[in-house]
RNA sequence: CGCGGGAUGGAGCAGCCAGGUAGCUCGUCAGGCUCAUAACCUGAAGGUCGUAGGUUCAAAUCCUACUCCCGCAA
């Protein structure tokens, strides 16, 4: 079969290295316009680009698939399957309607639940026990089409965005390729979603990472897990932003405000929440890189002392 | 040329502004105390002060360039 390939970060990359290693033929990669990233804004090729390049794979990074030139280029292509992993550019009716067998994505989340953007991250912060990956053939709705393959994995309580999205972009390798088995043997059947178990799962953004202390210890706790290693979470002491690496919650009630630094040992440092105790274990000093309270102490800087206040 | 912070034994830091003996909290190793310990006491090892130049009698410290790391912004 000719694949065609369309991705753009590492959860993308995997999938395409799962694809290249299963013997697939990727005709072509479609990627993002490479954008100024990092200091000193110098472009810079995301990962699905950079495997293909290194598998000399023909890439594109069109602006936009709604012009009719771009869409031609695809067709030239003459692809059978379109493979879509966070490609992040939206797919119209007329792209979906070129390769034989149309476009499958591949999902990190067990749809309907958390369609949309930051599935890994959102099944975390709301304390999902279980997530996974759906193969789905896309149609023109936003994570809306037909279920073709799922594959489930156990979310536990020190899974961080990092841990679940490196085993999940595995786990999305393995489905795909399964999937194109299937197709390939014309066993591959969709199952429509069920719209009432749908829920979406926004793009994260920084300023969601300023932990609000008046919320639940257990839920910060799930944010922290859920934000690491991006977009990250924080709080700022007096001018400072300290970012929040690792936590966990207690059970302990204090009757400080919220925010407030209630005890500080080598084990941790723990903050009053709303609702419950936050013990931070790692985080990361202006200028510096994350280290442990331990650390922190052993620095001999008089930071989070009992009674300052936290915002 | 986007903005700013940083690099000092294995870890985290102080010392730099006002050049002149390598410091602190840990870790490691050895010994001691103890029924015992991650606790306590004593001692030891371990550092080209990111790299390369420059100024100086003398540079971790002042000047220049470079490398790497971090935050913001994208």
């Amino acid at each position: 079969m000719r694949l065609v390939f369309a991705g753009t970060p590492d959860f993308a990359a995997t999938a395409l290295k799962a694809l290249i290693a299963a013997g697939h033929t990727i005709v072509g990669a479609y990627s993002q316009p490479d954008r100024p990233a990092g200091r000193g804004r110098k472009l810079q090729p995301g990962p699905v680009k950079q495997v293909a390049l290194d598998h000399e794979i023909p890439v594109l990074q069109p602006e936009t698939l709604k012009t009719p030139q771009a869409q031609q280029q695809l067709a030239d292509l003459n692809p059978d399957v379109m493979i879509v992993a966070a490609y992040g550019l939206i797919l119209p009716k007329a792209v979906l309607a070129i390769p034989t067998h149309g476009c499958l994505n591949i999902h990190a989340s067990l749809l309907p639940r958390w369609r949309g953007a930051a599935p890994i991250q959102r099944a975390i912060a709301a304390g999902d026990t279980e997530t996974g990956i759906t193969i789905m053939q896309m149609d023109e709705g936003l994570d809306t089409g037909a279920i073709l393959l799922k594959s489930q994995t156990a979310i536990d309580n020190s899974d961080t965005g990092g841990s679940l999205h490196d085993r999940l972009a595995e786990l999305g390798g393995k489905a795909i390729v399964k999937a194109l088995e299937l197709l390939r043997k014309g066993e591959l059947n969709g199952e429509p979603q069920n719209d009432d178990l749908a829920c979406y799962a926004n793009k994260l953004s920084k300023t969601e990472g300023h932990i609000d202390w008046c919320a639940d210890a257990t839920a910060i706790e799930r944010l922290v897990r859920a934000f690491n290693p991006w977009p990250g979470t924080y709080t700022d002491l007096a001018d400072q932003r300290l970012r929040i690496h690792q936590a966990r919650a207690l059970v302990a009630v204090s009757d400080v405000p919220p925010g407030t630094v209630v005890q500080r040992g080598r084990e941790g440092i723990d903050i009053a929440c709303g609702n419950g105790t936050l013990r931070i274990t790692r985080l990361q000093l202006p200028g510096s890189r994350a280290q442990s309270v331990n650390d922190l102490i052993n620095g001999g800087k008089e930071l989070l002392m009992p009674g300052q206040e936290l915002r």
